[in-house]
Parts: structure tokens; sequence; C-alpha cells
RNA sequence: GUGAGUGUAGCUCAGUUGGUAGAGCACAGGAUUGUGGCUCCUGUGGCCGUGGGUUCGAGCCCCAUCACUCACCCCA
């Protein structure tokens, strides 16, 4: 038996509606702040991956799914949208036309890590980018946009924790501090954290092992390093999240896996999603676009992860509208396909019951899930009637063709 | 890349200190009518993940391998 490829998982007839319901809204939200749909090519050059995202992060180090195609360029699968954005965008000369540019896209991701609850090889993202604007007040109302999102889908229990990680200007001094305060403490870090306390102290501060958890206590915050600009940024941020009434925790842990972040950064957690509990996250990335080629243009956005979103989302079952028709006995069949198709033509959803026994059509009728089922017998033809049967509650009468219209129309629509 | 757990019918799972392979659901046929979901009867369906080993004998014990799952790591 052929199976899929490792950690990528087919998207069965079962799942879409809840798929589409999930697409669909963050749509309208989008919409709802004046934000317009872009769609990138899954393939782009391997260099704007690494020089956007970090030379050294994990995902660019040993995550990337990287080919040389016959034409020998390196060309990878995209691992994040963001970079694919601003490529676009400085290619096609947007922010000339438009010195803001608000958008969002929606597809798949690659990244080839070992997969687990809520992570997977190709997974999907709702990602939002907004351009031109430094303002605090964007930061704001950008993640006042990812918390409406998830309001709109109906989740319970999601925490949106903000966090600011300085510029370039006040976080040495602050990586400086906390690497002093580690080297203190060093005894009781775990192995991978004596690592990282040189490579990315941050990260420390976010173990999960207890020896490093008790031994980060009283670790230097951020925010007493802050240099003046960042700290009255941060601040309006989180004052333009209180005048748009969005519930937010301040987080001083809180970091960022790729180099472009600075300033804002945030997370939305919820709870019920296994250790990969952040269910969509972002921040502020003003050097991304001049790093990449373009001006120096400042930026903001989030992705959500879909597996995420959809794992705390109750399975929905596509409502099923229209009607089905059996057909009793062999002469009646055409006549059953013809009755088909002109309803079709009126716009209602009509599915022919399979060519079989009466019996089995009738079983077909019940799972199939529409609310009624049209039965056409050589009674019915003689008479110029259709039978119509509620399947809810079993009951039946003769309806004549002519007005068959009329009376689907209240049980359908 | 590291660790742990699980692989038995289409699906969900039982399987006693090693002794001939089980249930429920689903599927097919019938009781049963010009009508499904309920009930009853019957039936199809398994190289017990794969390859070795121990044993008179392995679904069960040992080794290897593959797959899935969860966790570390990392991230959305």
């Amino acid at each position: 038996m052929i199976t899929a490829v490792k950690g990528m998982n087919d998207i069965l007839p079962g799942e879409i509606a809840k798929w589409r319901f999930v697409e669909e809204t963050a749509r309208k939200v989008f919409s709802l702040y004046g934000f317009s749909e872009l769609r990138t090519p899954v393939v782009e050059k391997t260099e704007l991956f690494s020089r956007g995202m970090g030379q050294d992060t994990d995902v660019v180090e040993k995550q990337m799914y990287t080919f040389t195609d016959k034409g020998d360029s390196s060309l990878t699968l995209r691992p994040e949208a963001t970079a694919s954005v601003m490529r676009a965008v400085i290619e096609h000369g947007l922010l000339g036309q438009e010195p803001v540019q608000k958008l969002f896209t929606i597809g798949p991701m690659f990244r080839y890590e070992r997969p687990q609850k809520g992570r997977y090889r190709q997974f999907h993202q709702i990602n939002c980018e907004r351009l031109g604007e430094a303002g605090p007040l964007s930061d704001a109302e950008t993640l006042a946009l990812a918390y409406e999102i998830a309001v709109a889908l109906g989740l319970s229990g999601v925490v949106l924790e903000v966090n600011s990680l300085g510029c370039p200007a006040c976080r040495p001094a602050f990586k400086k501090a906390l690497q002093d305060f580690l080297e203190a403490k060093k005894e009781g870090l775990c192995p991978d954290c004596l690592r990282r306390m040189y490579t990315n102290p941050l990260r420390v501060l976010d173990c999960k092992v207890e020896t490093c958890k008790t031994a980060v206590e009283g670790a230097p915050e951020n925010s007493g390093y802050l240099c003046d600009e960042c700290r009255t940024h941060y601040d309006t941020v989180l004052a333009g999240l209180d005048a748009l009434y969005i519930p937010y925790e301040k987080n001083p842990r809180l970091v960022r896996g790729l180099d472009y972040y600075i300033r804002t950064a945030f997370e939305m957690t919820a709870k019920g999603l296994g250790s990969q509990n952040a269910v969509g996250g972002g921040g502020r990335y003003d050097g991304l676009v001049a790093a990449l080629g373009g001006n120096d243009v400042p930026g903001v956005g989030f992705a959500f992860g879909m597996e995420r979103l959809l794992m705390l989302i109750p399975d929905m079952a596509e409502e099923k509208k229209g009607c089905f028709i059996a057909a009793l006995g062999e002469n009646t069949k055409k006549e059953a396909l013809k009755l088909a198709a002109q309803l079709r033509r009126k716009g209602i959803r009509t599915e022919l019951a399979p060519e079989k026994s009466f019996k089995v059509q009738m079983k077909q009728a019940g799972k199939s899930g529409y609310p009624v089922c049209l039965i056409i017998g050589d009674d019915e033809m003689a008479a110029g009637t259709v039978a119509v049967k509620d399947m809810k509650t079993g009951v039946q009468d003769q309806v004549k063709q002519e007005d068959l219209l009329k009376r689907l129309a209240d049980i359908v629509r």
C-alpha cells in the first residue's frame, strides 16, 4: 500500500466543513479590518528564507525541505509565509502604489520535524502582514484583529500573551545581563540550556525543565532593559489594547523563534492542544523588508496554525439542503433522472439514489442526510405526482409535479 | 536528532502463567410488506506490522526492523 508522506495528512470530506468554516470566518474578519488576500507560490529560492528568518534559527538550520531543481537552483518548500509575502510586495512594488499594505494569506507550509499532536510536516497557516506603519497603535490593532478571529471562531479559553523584545539598540544589554545571571546559576541548568545560554539565552527563560524553572527565578526581565523608545512603544501598545477592550496577559518570558522579530511579540495559547499549545503568534519585524532588499519599511504580523485552531472547534457536519430521489421500478428511473435535472436547474440540490433495489435506495436516503426524499413510482407517474417524504418525521404525501417547487421551497431553503 | 508507548477483521478494541483466533460496530443476505434509522436470524471477512530467535508448541517471551502515537527539541 502506498501511504501518504509522514506528517502530511489528507483532509477528508467529513472534515472539510470545519476547514471551510475556519477559512471563511478568518476572511470575514480580515475584510472587516480592510485586509486583502494574496497567494504566493509554495516554492521559493532557498536564500529568501535563510536571509529572512535568520541563518541559525532551527527552522533554517534543519527543518527546511530544500532541493536542487533541474536548472541547478536551490529551492525550498516554504516553511512560513512572511518571507514570501515580503518578497512579493517588494517584487511588485506594491508599497510604491500604496505605502500601507494590509495583507493576509492562507495556505500550506512545510517543515521537516518529528510529527506529534498539533505539529505536522505539512501544516496550514492563516497569515497576516501589515506593512508601512511603525506606530504602536498599528501593533495594537493587529493584535486585536488576531484576537477577534479567535472570538469569531467561538474559541474559549484562548489567552493573548504579550511582551516586548526590545530592539537592536537595547536587546544586547539585556542579553548580556541575562547571560551574566545564568552564568552564576549554571549548576541548575539542563544540558540544553547550558548550550542555549550562549546561542539564544532568551530561550532559557522558556525551558520547561523544573530545575531550570527554579534557576531562572529572579532572572532579569527585559522590561527593565528597554530603551526609552521601546518602553513607550510597548506602553502605547498595551494602552491601545485596553482602549479596544482586548484582554491580554503580560508575559515577560515570552520569546520568538525567528530572528526578525523586534519590540512587540505575542502568542495566543489554549488548553487542550497537548504540548503545542500556541494557536498563533507574531510580532513586529521592522528590519525585515530592508533585509530582503526592499526599502526600510516597518511591519507587524502574525500567523495562526490552522490544525491547532481546528482542534479547538467541535466537529461540524455539513448541513445538507436539497433532496434525494428514489425511483421505484425500472421504468421510472428515467423519469427520476429528468426530475432531478429540472430541480437542479432551479437551483435545488438534488441527488439521485444509486441504481439498486428500492430497499437499498431508501436506506441510502436515510443515510444521505437530506431533509426530504422524493419517491417516484408507477402510481405517481400515472397520476402526475411525486411522493414527498419528510425524512425526520417519516410522513409522506403526494404532491402534483407542478406544485413540487413550491412545496420544496419551504423545506429546502 | 533523543526518549516512551502502541501495531490482532474495513473501524474500535478483547485475548487468562506460552496450548487450535474473539466481541461490538460496519458490510452482505434473509425474517419483512411500495419505504431507511429499531428488532431477530445467517453469512463474508485476520500471514495477529515485517524478519529472525527461544520452545514440542509463540498473538503472548527475546532480538532486529518498519509504521503510527505522544513527549523532548522547535514552532503556528
